[in-house]
DNA sequence: GTTGAGCGTT
């Protein structure tokens, strides 16, 4: 008893017939084949006028008591942004810079799975020029044999389309495909610089707090409170622009004088590889090193993408070491050696140091928090991009106040001599990372709030969902 | 013509 469905894609267009199983139900395939990216139909109840939606079950859609009827039915599509969630609306006030819409942000490549191995560009270019203008579109082939890989990439010129490519999955040629961002590259500087780091943070600064404090000069995108408490915070903004020009600035926030300095990046991607920065002996990292991408692809909260994970800003380098010129930039806290050389994050963690060894808030034994792996951040000042060699090995923070030497984590308040940590301490490589702070470790929770558009775009939970129904 | 989690010859 297979009939015809009348369906339409939007109120008012012409219809198409899409044929129903022989047990009257339609397969949600069949209707995706022709209207890509519905998810589900719905029609309008005669009686009441209001629509309806119709019941969906394993992949097939059940027909309104039980027959088709000769009514037209209206596809369901995904929604490009999510409901709108606790609406803060009071907190919009006294835009001092313009607040960039996250319309302006900027498109970035995107990896397509599961292609099956037929699909051609200019397939991929059929399907995807339905959420917007494409400007490139690559399928991965074997170079000697032509044959695809499976998967791709597609850009967007815009972000929009981007935002509604990403926030479903896709039928294509008879395959369920995942759109993502991929691992590699891009969205991980692109973040970074939109990143600031704010110290000397209070403890009874929420994320609320900071949020509604940095809105007023543009769209904050994502914050981050390590816990434990530690002094310090991370603010993303949509626009990098801004996050430069509060840079280096002295912010007063519920009475606490903030310093805000750029956000280092928390893994080391400089040449080649993922996460190499902690390779070697005991850089820090504790056996269970996740490299990026793997199959770990549920970023619940949002915002922790892929590059986040595996190395971190180890350890700091010794005067003399290789990479990195014997800076030391002393201070009026004893704080010694600090490599202030080369990278940026020299203040930030100043500013930090600073906040510990004032008395603001109770520091505790930070060292032992820590887990292993995932993305934990060691208390140096100097990014241990050491290279090769044991260098990224020195543990438990050099310079830092409290993390002096590797073998555990003292409370840094009361440690705050600047043990030169143990030269070619490689072997303890169990309980050092954690010696000052633990920056940036994905262990803590994130207590962040994000905005619909970055909850589609970079906090993309890819639920790993059968790959067909078929 | 086979395969099915992943991450891109330029």
């Amino acid at each position: 008893m297979s009939q015809y469905i009348k369906v339409v894609a939007e109120d008012g267009e012409e219809p198409l017939e899409l044929p129903s199983e022989e047990d009257g139900t339609l397969l949600l395939t069949t209707l995706s084949a022709q209207f890509p990216g519905s998810c589900g139909l719905k029609y309008r109840n005669p009686d009441t006028g209001t629509m309806r939606g119709i019941r969906l079950s394993d992949g097939r859609l059940y027909p309104p008591d039980n027959d088709w009827g000769k009514q037209v039915f209206v596809c369901v599509f995904p929604k490009a942004e999510g409901k709108k969630e606790n609406s803060t609306s009071s907190v919009e006030h006294t835009v001092v810079k313009p607040v960039k819409s996250s319309s302006r942000q900027k498109c970035s490549d995107l990896i397509v799975l599961g292609l099956p191995w037929k699909s051609t560009e200019d397939d991929l270019r059929n399907y995807f020029s339905q959420f917007g203008e494409l400007l490139m579109v690559q399928v991965k082939k074997d170079p000697k044999t032509g044959q695809s890989k499976g998967f791709g990439f597609v850009r967007f010129s815009e972000y929009e389309s981007q935002l509604k490519c990403m926030s479903q999955r896709h039928m294509i040629d008879g395959r369920w495909c995942d759109v993502r961002i991929p691992n590699s590259k891009e969205g991980a500087q692109q973040m970074m610089n939109r990143k600031v780091f704010v110290g000397r943070c209070t403890e009874d600064m929420t994320a609320e707090d900071l949020r509604q404090y940095f809105a007023k000069f543009g769209e904050v995108v994502d914050v981050f409170i390590p816990k434990p408490f530690r002094a310090f915070a991370f603010v993303s903004f949509a626009d990098p622009d801004i996050a430069q020009s509060l840079c280096g600035e002295d912010h007063i926030i519920k009475g606490a004088s903030v310093h805000i300095s750029g956000a280092a990046p928390k893994s080391s991607e400089k040449q080649g590889g993922y996460g190499t920065g902690m390779g070697g002996s005991g850089g820090g990292g504790m056996g269970g090193d996740r490299r990026l991408g793997g199959s770990n692809h549920s970023h619940l909260g949002g915002y922790t993408p892929s590059y986040s994970q595996g190395g971190s800003w180890s350890h700091a380098q010794r005067p003399g070491s290789s990479s990195n010129p014997p800076s030391s930039y002393g201070n009026n806290l004893g704080l010694g050696n600090l490599g202030l050389g080369a990278l940026q994050l020299n203040h930030a963690m100043l500013a930090a140091a600073q906040a510990v060894l004032s008395g603001q808030g109770g520091w505790g034994p930070l060292g032992l928090t820590n887990q292993g792996g995932a993305g934990m951040q060691a208390g140096g000042v100097v990014q241990g991009q050491a290279g090769g060699g044991g260098q990224g090995a020195i543990q438990g923070g050099g310079a830092g106040p409290g993390g002096s030497g590797a073998s555990n984590g003292d409370n840094p308040v009361t440690n705050s001599a600047p043990a030169p940590p143990p030269f070619g301490s490689v072997g303890n490589g169990t309980t050092g990372a954690g010696g000052f702070l633990g920056w940036g470790g994905s262990q803590a929770t994130e207590t962040s709030t994000h905005s619909p558009s970055q909850m589609a775009s970079w906090g993309t939970t890819h639920s790993k969902a059968p790959t067909g129904w078929n």
